[in-house]
DNA sequence: CCCTAAACGAGACGGTACGTCTTGTCTTGCT
DNA sequence: AGCAAGACAAGACGTACCGTCTCGTTTAGGG
């Protein structure tokens, strides 16, 4: 989340000289998701950010240092907004089962949405060029879901439906990380019914005992 | 494989003046490998790899019309190499979760080698940033792999070790999308770990009955 | 020169609120004639100046409009300080030709002096760049030298010293041009040797009859 | 004079690869030419002559490596052709009133043509900004000049028409500098005139014995 | 003795140009 | 014919300034 644009309501240390236009924090976003859509990781430009939002260079600059943290925070407010009420997080009925299908299904419903598609490819086409952008896109946005899965997670262990020995950070990474492989592949459309497939074995494992015994 | 690398070797017509063919096509691609470990995959140019092999620009678009195609080429040609005798994909002893397990550490520990990771890493944003790249790199690389895995594990369905509703291609999804998710998270360290302990879980899944539904 | 910074010592309306500062002024001008003389004109900004003075940019637009003006008022300011007793103009003692040698020579020096040469090439390329900086520059600085040099001359007239058919604006664009050129060309050196020389050839034709028409 | 645009015709080394094309060379200088008239050497850019010429921003750079190398051989180019027949330095009738005379009035009127006081302008702000520059200048434009002068001078003495112990150089500077002054202080309308009154009072003081005696 | 208007420093704004880099194509001369 | 060399048009890169604006903070009159 970008640090100047959401303080400055409260009344902290309010830094001298003219402050920062959100509005044009939220233009440059909405347009650089706009030509994510359009054109790809690889076809966004700063300079073609800055010309649509009908915005200097500079003004781009001063708030994103590269092309990947601009990315990070635009695809971040495209996701919040497109998660309106219902958090973004599993939900906890009691019944493990149902609530990391209910989530898993939703996440992979919205990745597989054409409008989103191309959002996640350059949040992955950034991780994967360049190490700090993926830093920063853990930090921002995977890893928070990471460790809300595995809180779930843990607490089904809580609750003896999970095994208690399992390793659950790596059932969190196949669980994200096959919906990933899946967008990559260009295989979103099979995203929604293999994902609940996935549930089943991985559940499966972690209801029964260890491996062999 | 590009056509262009394979011929040259052998003693055809020899049309006026071509004797370097075999011999760039190698050092391209060596060259290429050398910057994606050296800058990653941004820091890659069409340009900067001519010069580095000392070669005109025409003769890599040549042989690659981009830097996807190229990079595709390049990562496979070090990948063969990197696992000389053994073969690329999963032995079949009979035993499904010692194969499995096998196979997926080895990918593990080739995959969190750092003189490969920036290869995957590249391979990953070359199709997340171009999806006839993707599709290109889906064909050439990931694709027999995923095939393969299926393979084996639909003969554990024969042997009766796997449960015959279970949806491999899911499975397969899983164990390879964790891979990469570890790679692209800065997470290769623990890379070989998770892979067992999710083998584990999986395998679990897929040898008990379908889940409570 | 400009005028908010010279008047105010006058008892006229006194505009409300907080009177400028003089001390800023002041700093502006030096500012600009170090940067000046570090960096040439090229290399002086507005950003800079403000930035060396520790001041904002409005400060210093509030002030002079344009980097020609600044630079204008920055010079005066210095040459003035530079003849601080003596006047700016030519003597008069009876003796024309000395009157002008001399007066000439000290300009030769003057200009020839590394810590102004700049200064004056800077009066130059603001000019040659910008009509209308040029009117301002001729008006403050140049002109009233033009014209106390041609009132000299026709002193000189009058003391029969000239002959009475001369172009003296002819003259003295000549000698003020000469100064110049050599300035231009690098020749800050040769330039008192021969301001002395020309006041020889040129007082020679003014003394003479007309040419041979 | 730029040096690759003007060889190649003759036998040497032809450097490999693909030859600078001089069609370019030529509407860069004239792109360059037409935006010093329009908008004066401040308002000239690099980028505004790349995009006039329709050429891309390294195709400028590649040959000139500055806005003033570039004026310089524009400026050059334009003159060389606007003096098609006639010499550019002065006659030798064996009069040198007479040759200098009509050498000077020509230029003067060569320089108040509105389509050239630009032009000229342009090289003094480029010479007065950038000392680089000014040697430049000074040897592909200034330099020649002032020599063929000096030169018809020498010739004068020679002749006994000049005095022997005359400073050749100032008169040359002088003649030159209040051309150059002229131009400077927006009075190309005089400029022509004066050059006739100088040359009459300069020839004068040429022609008489020194000083005082 | 506050009130208020102007100037202050700071710095963001929409822009333009900078000089460099890369892209993919092309045109050379050499082999 | 294929090669290296390298020029080409195009256009993005990230930076520096431009001249204007909007802030919150002085600073002095004048009411």
């Amino acid at each position: 989340m970008h640090l100047a644009s959401t303080m400055g309501a409260m009344g902290e240390v309010r830094r001298r000289g003219r402050p920062r236009s959100a509005t044009a924090d939220r233009a440059i976003l909405e347009a650089t998701r706009e030509l994510l859509v359009e054109n790809g990781y690889a076809g966004l430009s700063m300079e073609g950010v800055a010309a649509r939002t009908g915005v200097g260079k500079p003004t781009v600059y001063r708030r994103w240092p590269s092309k990947g943290a601009l990315v990070a925070e635009a695809v971040n407010h495209g996701f919040l907004a497109a998660t309106p009420g219902r958090g973004v997080d599993p939900p906890d009925t009691g019944d493990i089962e149902a609530d990391i299908r209910q989530w898993l299904r939703g996440y992979a419903a919205l990745a597989a949405d054409p409008r989103h598609t191309p959002l996640v490819l350059a949040l992955t086409a950034a991780a994967a060029e360049n190490p700090q952008d993926a830093e920063v896109l853990y930090q921002q946005l995977t890893g928070p879901r990471h460790e809300a899965l595995v809180e779930r997670l843990r607490r089904g262990v809580d609750a003896g439906q999970v095994r208690a020995d399992a390793d659950l950070d790596a059932v969190a990474d196949a669980v994200t990380g096959a919906l990933l492989y899946q967008l990559l592949t260009g295989n979103a459309a099979a995203s929604e019914r293999r994902a609940a497939a996935l549930v089943d074995i991985l559940l499966g494992g972690l209801r029964a005992g260890p491996g062999e015994a």
